[in-house]
RNA sequence: GGGGAGUUGGCAGAGCGGUCAAAUGCGGCGGACUGUAAAUCCGUUGGGGCAACCCACCUAGGUUCGAAUCCUAGACUCCCCA
């Protein structure tokens, strides 16, 4: 399936490596070519925050309206409150409705970074499901909409089939979602004239129910295209590491730890993820990910600094890169790391280093923080910490001390006014 | 409504009266080697506390010198039948 595409958008998909699968290349290519088309994302509101894992969506987002089209974030207020049960193994806890709210407005601050939202052709639209979902009523839906799709089919859909295989239930809440995703698309086809849903590709299941049902009701032909499901090359789920999340929200991720996420890429990633995750031209991402030996470092550097500036802006990528200079290649302090402050009351009566440790986020309890100390991966100033016991006191803390745990892991102390 | 199975550390999954904070694997963390990489090797890995010590195998009681393991009640999950 050699299909060379003659939009702008397409063509940028396929050499960047965005695209997965999509139901109609010719189709759609000819669509993009022919006028501006508006195309959604769904993104549901389970978490405060989007993290690194949605960053290829967004970037596809992004490249839609570079290239003249109109992108969709459609957030999932009403269908969250249902849940995806795609490819997972139990039920999420169900959320309420503050809850999804709260993590709506959190997403959102993201989007906006990316992408131009407005009134414009090619602007973006920020909408939310549960503006047609939350009205719905049950008997008129399950007539207009409910009478088109199968079970027999809705069952043999691999997102479905698998649950159901190794025995594990799915509710019938769950089992609707597909409906309600179906019925997103064809309301934005509806009201907003939308053509296409593209997603990762565990949402194909649920973008080829949205274009079945809007050819049935609307007899409408619309498109679908997903991107590949993204894992690093030594086989990780794409945007965990060091046990956490990698947001994309600055209150809960700071640009630092952020560029760092970046910088560690594994080698065998770096030329992928430039193209994926930066808009540099094709050719200097090539050159970059092909630098062999300690070169490649530089290219991780340019790679961290490029996603931390569409991510939290260009100063905040100049300080992110400062400070690990300052702290990696000097073996100094920066003003860029995590910073942990103190009140006086809290230092008045002295302070166990195993706490100051587990409050500067170092280490998830005290127990692995006194861990630390007893393998000698603990450092105070850089000096090692031997004694788990150690307490300081104001006059230990009077200038800002640097504690680390490992080789890169580092956090400031310093105690306030 | 009836019958059965289950609930163990971040996850998976052993244990079925003492030697169990609990095998093993994954994940995590630290170290060596390097390039803030990968692979490999070594170590470590429930929680609270400065400590002594305390809490811990769904919850609440109980039996025992002694319980994750036995009994009773409750909560939740799953399967089969109606």
């Amino acid at each position: 399936m050699t299909y060379h595409p003659k939009s702008d958008f397409m063509h940028v998909m396929m050499t960047r490596g965005y695209l997965a699968d999509c139901t109609d290349y010719q189709g759609l290519d000819e669509a993009l070519m022919s006028g501006v088309v508006t195309a959604y994302i769904g993104y549901d509101a389970t978490a405060q925050s989007l993290h690194v894992g949605h960053l290829l969506n967004i970037m596809m987002l992004r490249w839609l309206q570079k290239t003249g089209h109109r992108p969709i974030t459609l957030m999932g207020g009403g269908t969250t409150k249902v849940g995806d049960p795609s490819f997972r193994s139990d039920e999420r806890p169900l959320l309420g409705p503050e809850q999804i709210d709260a993590n709506i407005d959190g997403m959102k601050q993201v989007f906006a970074k990316y992408l131009t939202y407005g009134d414009g052709k090619s602007d973006a639209l920020m909408l939310n499901n549960a503006e047609w979902l939350d009205g719905l009523n049950y008997l008129d839906f399950l007539r207009d909409i409910g009478k088109h799709f199968s079970v027999n089919r809705m069952l043999a859909f691999e997102s479905v089939k698998s649950r159901l295989d190794r025995e594990q239930s799915l509710s019938f809440l769950e089992f609707n979602y597909m409906i309600l995703q179906a019925y997103d698309f064809l309301e934005l086809n509806r009201r907003y004239g939308c053509v296409l849903q593209m997603g990762g590709s565990d949402q194909w299941g649920n973008i080829i129910n949205g274009i079945d049902l809007t050819r049935r009701v609307l007899d409408q032909e619309i498109f679908g295209l997903t991107s590949p499901l993204l894992t690093t090359s030594d086989g990780r789920k794409m945007g965990k590491s060091q046990g956490g999340a990698m947001w994309l929200n600055a209150d809960m991720l700071a640009p630092y730890e952020f560029w760092q996420f970046w910088r560690n890429s594994t080698d065998a990633d770096v030329g992928r993820f430039l193209k994926l995750y930066t808009e540099m031209p094709l050719d200097e991402c090539n050159r970059l990910g092909a630098l062999a030996g300690a070169e490649i470092n530089e290219a991780k550097i340019i790679l961290a600094n490029e996603v931390t500036t569409l991510c939290h802006g260009a100063d905040a990528a100049a300080a992110a890169e400062a400070t690990a200079r300052e702290v990696f290649e000097k073996g100094g302090v920066g003003d860029d790391l995590p910073t942990l402050e103190l009140s006086s009351e809290e230092v008045a009566d002295g302070i166990s280093i195993v706490q100051l440790i587990v409050r500067a986020g170092l280490a998830k309890s005290g127990k692995e923080a006194k861990r630390l100390i007893a393998e000698n991966g603990a450092r105070i100033d850089d000096a090692p910490l031997t004694d788990a016991g150690l307490m300081l006191d104001r006059a230990a803390l009077s200038s800002p001390v640097k504690l680390s745990a490992g080789r890169k892991r580092h956090a400031l102390v310093r105690v306030a006014g």
